[in-house]
RNA sequence: GGCGGCGUGGCCGAGAGGCGAGGCAAGGGACUGCAAAUCCCCGUACCCCGGUUCGAAUCCGGGCGCCGCCUCCA
């Protein structure tokens, strides 16, 4: 079955096919380093995490690659404001945000370039660009001439003369054309800059995505993702700049995700209505989090409450109790016989699990098909069936947790030897009848992590 | 003003012309010493108004409401 995504350029769903047979060039807008991120931040970053990951899965090779943006204005206030020079900052906020990725489990690029380490492609960029005309110096400062681009406008649908309309900035009276854009800006005093044939200055903002992906993935990229909120300006220069220089298609595949709302409103760092990972890991695990993030399709808004959290964390258990409750069986299944029927039922939830995540990465529904699993899982948990059919539904529910990044940690681990007696103790209390000691002995256990429920099967155990 | 998106049962959230995804919550039942878990049953939902169609939540037209982008932004 054929993957298709939803591309932002042209708004249809479209067959993926890369252009290398089985390998993937893949580029993901990273964020600026000039503070912690927030929730909002990692819904993208988890969200193509997700895909790099189903990607793979299906055997494709991606190289994944994730920038940290380490110069702009931001970065050279908060600079300022914390008095750390521009590396020291960006080394403290790219630490903070692995430290968030970590937890939620988005795995690491395999590039993570920063712009400050690329300057000499940035300039040749530009230089580039310069060359063909794409772009003309005012005093220290470069700008893409947009007019130049006839294309421009394709991928967001903002074409320059319909902005003028609404404009509410200020146009730059250098500037040629008020849709025009910095490819490099002169040095002011006191701020960073780097030598350039234009003089020393330091990138604008749009170019630095192009320089390194380029440098990394080659002229045309497979997939570019980011929030929605990058569609224009920013990537719309992207194309505009790497396309102006390189004459060849710079993607062919867009991905935005939709915005973390909170109370109905984005969550954004200049609104000031963000939540951390940080702050959030006080109160649900990280793996609840990521839940909630892969709750909902990655282009559809989401809105955070604490009560989708906690609903996140619920349905979260009713998966790892299968997953545990399919542990347990293992012992009992041996010497049984096999049975045609679950074997089915495995089929079907794999192939429906496919199908979402073959429908633009269709988490919902991809989560949908493993509840359904876990249905006919724990209607047949005492059923008869053979180790290696436990094994392997136990194996097909990891993979498809697996692929969301769900399910990973928290293995329960082994009974310890003396909870393991204690459990013994009130076996043996129950077969005398002696409740009060058999619901003493669980109340202990539970006070200490260890929670038993008691089934026909045997007793189970779970930490809580 | 321009561009884009959204409006589904108590809540969340898929679907995109024809047997009412899935999760959470509520109710009923089974199981059970208790507890927990689990299972079964239980909902005629698609913002409004027109239209197309044998049939529309799904397509078309017109409204209303909300959000995003157009300025740094995942």
């Amino acid at each position: 079955m054929p993957l298709r995504a939803r591309n932002t350029l042209g708004g249809a769903k479209e067959i993926f096919k890369p252009l290398k047979n089985g390998e993937v060039g893949m580029y993901v807008c990273g964020p600026t380093v000039y503070r912690e991120l927030h929730v909002g931040n990692f819904r993208a970053f988890v969200a193509f995490d997700v895909v790099a990951r189903y990607l793979r899965s299906r055997g494709l090779r991606v190289t994944k690659v994730q920038n940290f943006t380490d110069v702009d204005d931001k970065m050279i206030r908060a600079c300022r404001e914390e008095n750390l020079s521009l590396a020291d900052l960006a080394d403290k906020y790219i630490e903070v945000y692995f430290r968030d990725a970590d937890l939620l489990g988005v795995e690491r690029a395999d590039v993570h370039p920063r712009a400050t380490e690329h300057l000499p492609e940035i300039i040749d960029l530009c230089a580039t660009l310069l060359e063909r005309g794409s772009a003309y110096r005012v005093n220290g400062d470069l700008y893409f001439a947009v007019e130049k681009f006839h294309s421009y406008g394709r991928l967001s649908g903002q074409t320059p003369g319909e902005r003028e309309a609404g404009a509410r900035v200020e146009v730059d009276r250098r500037k040629a054309n008020p849709a025009d854009f910095a490819l490099w800006k002169g040095a002011k005093p006191g701020e960073p800059a780097w030598e350039s044939p234009w003089g020393p200055g330091r990138p604008g903002w749009h170019i630095e995505c192009s320089a390194m992906a380029m440098k990394y993935l080659g002229t045309t990229l497979d997939i570019h993702a980011g929030g929605a909120d990058l569609i224009f300006p920013h990537h719309e220069n992207e194309i505009a700049q790497s396309e102006a220089s390189t004459g060849v298609p710079f993607c062919r595949c867009w991905l935005h995700n939709g915005h973390l709302n909170l109370e109905g409103e984005k969550m954004s760092k200049s609104l000031g209505n963000v939540l951390s990972v940080d702050e959030l890991t006080k109160r649900w695990e990280p793996e609840t989090i990521r839940y909630f993030l892969v709750s909902a399709h990655y282009r559809a808004p989401l809105n955070y409450s604490p009560e989708a959290l906690e609903t996140a964390g619920k349905s979260l258990e009713r998966l790892r109790g299968a997953l545990d409750r399919l542990k347990d069986l293992k012992q009992y299944a041996a010497g049984k016989e096999d049975n045609p029927a679950p074997a089915e039922v495995l089929d079907r939830a794999t192939r429906s699990y496919e199908a979402a995540m073959e429908d633009d990465f269709n988490t919902p529904a991809a989560l949908a098909a493993m509840f359904d699993l876990v249905r006919e899982v724990n209607v047949r948990v005492d059923a008869a069936c053979s180790p290696q059919l436990v094994s392997r539904a136990e194996g097909t529910l990891r993979r498809m947790g697996g692929i969301l990044g769900l399910l990973g940690e928290r293995d329960r681990g082994e009974l310890s030897a003396e909870f393991a007696a204690l459990v013994q103790m009130r076996e043996s209390a129950r077969r005398r009848r002696d409740w009060a000691e058999a619901d003493r002995i669980r109340q202990e256990l539970a006070g200490r992590g260890i929670h038993l429920e008691d089934t026909p099967g045997g007793v189970r155990w779970k930490r809580g």
